[in-house]
DNA sequence: GACATTAAAATGTAAGACAAATGAAAATTG
DNA sequence: CAATTTTCATTTGTCTTACATTTTAATGTC
């Protein structure tokens, strides 16, 4: 591992890099322990606080956990899915609120991917799934219901058929792009109706994984993404409407 | 924007979550200039290395940039997509290489993904698109390709089939499924006879995609996968062959 | 042998200093 | 006056030193 003192790119990062890349070459495996700052600083001839800001980089990315104490120090760490997920929604979610995502084509991307795993969903889903379904079914049911809570309940619900698919892999995938959309969903004011439209497709999903029918959860959501961009698209015209109006009076 | 110094977590990681939990909200907008670190330091009643580190930790993500001199700071990024692209990339390879994922979980969501995005690339497709896939195949014929070079044009072979959807987040979420699996791609050798049987599937495929005949692309795509996961079985066996052999001897 | 004490090692944090880059204002020059 | 150069203040990048805190291990005591 070795950095160049002349680069223009800052030491710290070119340090994090120097590790990172032993990592991921597996040169550095799970568990290990690095050397301690002081070493590295010796190492790379860089000062503590140096080293110190390229492994905070690193910790950032979940690569290294640190430990205080005698036989702390930093350590290679397992990235686990739930972390791979955290980074993954937050990413997801800044692409989509810094405006450089329309709703549409987030929206897309999103049924497209859930479609992916509906095949598989109907041949695996177990019980569990089913019964998550359900109830998210029925909380959706409630009339008292806020719109951010009908939307984290349909997140729920849309997890539980991608978690069906069995595969972890899809599930971190899935899981960006099914939550990132939820702030732009909670956007959309749910009429009675409306709930009523989504709840009662919601079943019939429920109905064709719990019968296996890949062919019909394919059609139902192809017809829930219609739908929901058409919600979409109501709320961007009566938003537009109404600053028409401000514009005239 | 408030931290806890009494709480056991680090100041800098707090600090951190405060600024990223700003932006995230869009309290701090693309572009907007942070108070310079003296500032930072100054309001969270802490040192300015601590507040390194937390700037340091945004950087990580993607989520800051910094510059130097007079008019310089940490800046609010806007998160571009080949940003994002590098984050799912390193975090999928890792997720996969650490071993969390077998060979077959990760093969199975890859082209579960690129199916779900075959019919929008079918319909939407462009020259350019279908240019790439043939340059791609014709370098795959080249006899003299290394088998790194030859996953090297797999990946760009896919990528452009995916691309081709036109949909900026399915590409970017497929990015980090499909070139995460390039390193385990890397491990087989590939025949004469395992080659020229990808490059005719990559033929035909190109040439539905030319077609715009979507149920095509899906056939083939599934026969890829099997074929895929034929040979890395293939590789598995072999080397567990090898290994009962060293045992016995 | 069990328990309290101490020491050592490591990270976490602070403070101050200087280097380097950078843009803007001021001074100089034609 | 305009163009250019110089100066200078601001800000990040880095180093040095020091101390606080946490944790383990060794040591000593009963």
């Amino acid at each position: 591992m070795k950095i160049d003192p002349d680069s223009t790119v800052d030491l710290s990062a070119q340090i994090a890099k120097a590790i990172r890349d032993a990592i991921i070459a597996g040169d550095l495996i799970v568990d290990q322990r690095l050397p301690s700052e002081a070493e590295l600083a010796d190492h790379f001839d860089v000062s503590r606080p140096t080293v110190r800001e390229a492994l905070k980089r690193l910790a950032a990315q979940s690569l290294i956990r640190t430990q205080r104490g005698a036989t702390g120090g930093a350590f290679v760490n397992r990235l686990r899915f739930e972390d791979a997920y955290a980074q993954q929604v937050t990413t997801s979610t800044l692409l989509l609120s810094m405006n450089a995502v329309s709703f549409d084509v987030a929206c897309e991307a999103r049924y497209a991917l859930e479609r992916a795993c509906a095949p598989l969903s109907a041949e695996r889903r177990t019980p569990d799934h089913l019964a998550t379904m359900r109830a998210e079914i029925h909380r959706q049911e409630q009339p008292g219901l806020t719109d951010e809570a009908f939307c984290a309940s349909d997140v729920t619900f849309h997890r539980a058929l991608v978690d069906g698919a069995g595969n972890k892999v899809l599930s971190y995938q899935l899981a960006g792009a099914v939550e990132a959309m939820q702030p732009l969903m909670n956007m959309i004011t749910f009429t009675a109706r409306s709930r009523e439209e989504i709840v009662a497709l919601h079943t019939d999903i429920a109905d064709a994984v719990e019968a296996q029918d890949a062919t019909r959860i394919d059609a139902l959501l192809v017809k829930l993404e219609a739908y929901t961009r058409h919600l979409a698209h109501s709320v961007v015209a009566a938003r537009q409407s109404r600053k028409d109006k401000e514009k005239t009076a």
